[in-house]
RNA sequence: CCUAUAAG
C-alpha cells in the first residue's frame, strides 16, 4: 500500500492522471490484504486530479472514498480546497472550508488557512484576509513561513506595500527568517508596482540574506527590472544567471524579451522568440 | 506513505 500510495502521489507533479488510475486499478486488483487502498491512496489520487485541474474527478474521490467506508480527514479536504485555490475559485474553497468543520468535525490546520489565503490572494481578495487572520489566531493556530509568504504575496499583489512590509516586520519580530519565496515574492511585487527604489533595496536584502536564487529569482530579477525601465539592469542579470551556471528556461527566454526590445535589440528578441517557437509550442 | 506559498 505505501508503495502504491508514494506513486501514486508522485504522479501529482506532472499531473499523470492516466498513470494514476492505473496504478489505482492495479491495486485494487491486488487481492491482498496489505495493498487494499487507505484514505492515504484516495488523498493521494484526488491531490493527482487537482493538479491536473479535473474539479470534477476530485470531487469524486470523496464520494468513492465514503462509498468505500472511508471518511475524509483534513489533508482531504485541504487538498480539494488547493484544487479550487489554483482556479480562483475562492468562493468554493471558502466552502470547503466551512464544510470539514461542519460535516466531519475537522478543525482546519496551519495548510487549511494558507490554502485559503492562497485563494484569496490569486482572486485579490484582500479583504477577507484580515478577517481569516482573525479566526486563525482564535483556533490558535500560529502562521507559519509559507503563510507569512502567503501573506506577503496577497498585500503585494494588490499594490498594498505597506502592508506587506509590515508582515515582513511581523515575521522578524516571530523570528521567522524570509527564504527565497519570500524574496522574490518581494521583489516581484515592488516591480509590479514600478517602485524602483523598493525594488532596488529588495534585491539588496536578499543579496545580504545568504538566500541562494533560483531559477525563477532570476526571471523574477529580469521582470521587475523591466518594468521599472531599467532593461539594461535586467540583461546584465541573464549574464550573471550564466555565469552562476543555470540553464535558462522558457519563462526565462520569455521574460528577456521585453528588456531586448526596451533596449531595441529587436534581432536579438527575435532569435529567441524563435528558440521558444523551436522548443515549445507556445504562442507569443 | 498523502496536502498549502514565488517567475511569462
Amino acid at each position: 500500500s505505501y508503495t502504491y500510495n508514494t506513486m501514486i502521489s508522485a504522479c501529482a507533479a506532472g499531473a499523470q492522471v492516466d498513470e494514476a488510475e492505473r496504478l489505482y486499478a492495479e491495486m485494487k486488483s491486488e487481492r491482498r490484504e496489505e495493498c487494499l487502498p487507505t484514505r492515504v491512496t484516495f488523498n493521494a489520487l484526488l491531490d493527482v486530479y487537482g493538479k491536473a485541474k479535473d474539479l470534477e474527478k476530485a470531487k469524486t474521490v470523496i464520494r468513492e472514498m465514503v462509498l468505500q467506508g472511508q471518511s475524509p480527514n483534513r489533508v482531504t479536504y485541504n487538498e480539494l480546497m488547493s484544487a479550487f485555490a489554483q482556479q480562483g475559485h475562492w468562493q468554493e474553497a471558502e466552502e470547503l472550508f466551512n464544510a470539514m468543520e461542519g460535516h466531519w468535525g475537522l478543525h482546519p490546520d496551519v495548510f487549511s488557512f494558507s490554502t485559503l489565503l492562497s485563494a484569496y490572494s490569486r482572486a485579490g481578495e484582500v479583504s477577507k484576509v484580515e478577517p481569516l487572520l482573525l479566526k486563525m489566531n482564535a483556533y490558535g493556530c500560529p502562521p507559519n513561513l509559507i503563510t507569512y509568504n502567503t501573506l506577503v504575496d496577497v498585500y503585494g499583489r494588490s499594490g498594498m506595500l505597506k502592508e506587506m512590509e509590515g508582515v515582513m516586520e511581523e515575521m522578524e519580530r516571530c523570528g521567522c527568517t524570509p527564504d527565497i519565496v519570500t524574496w522574490n515574492t518581494l521583489i516581484r511585487s515592488y516591480g509590479q508596482a514600478q517602485n524602483q527604489e523598493g525594488m532596488v533595496n529588495a534585491i539588496q536584502r536578499l543579496m545580504g540574506s545568504g538566500c541562494r536564487p533560483r531559477i525563477r529569482t532570476y526571471s523574477t530579477l529580469i521582470d521587475a527590472y523591466t518594468a521599472c525601465g531599467m532593461a539594461d539592469d535586467a540583461l546584465s542579470v541573464y549574464r550573471s544567471m550564466k555565469e552562476a551556471g543555470h540553464t535558462p528556461n522558457t519563462l526565462t527566454l520569455l521574460s528577456l524579451l521585453s528588456p531586448l526590445g526596451q533596449a531595441g535589440k529587436w534581432k536579438e528578441a527575435e532569435e529567441i522568440a524563435e528558440t521558444v517557437r523551436r522548443v515549445k509550442g507556445v504562442q507569443l
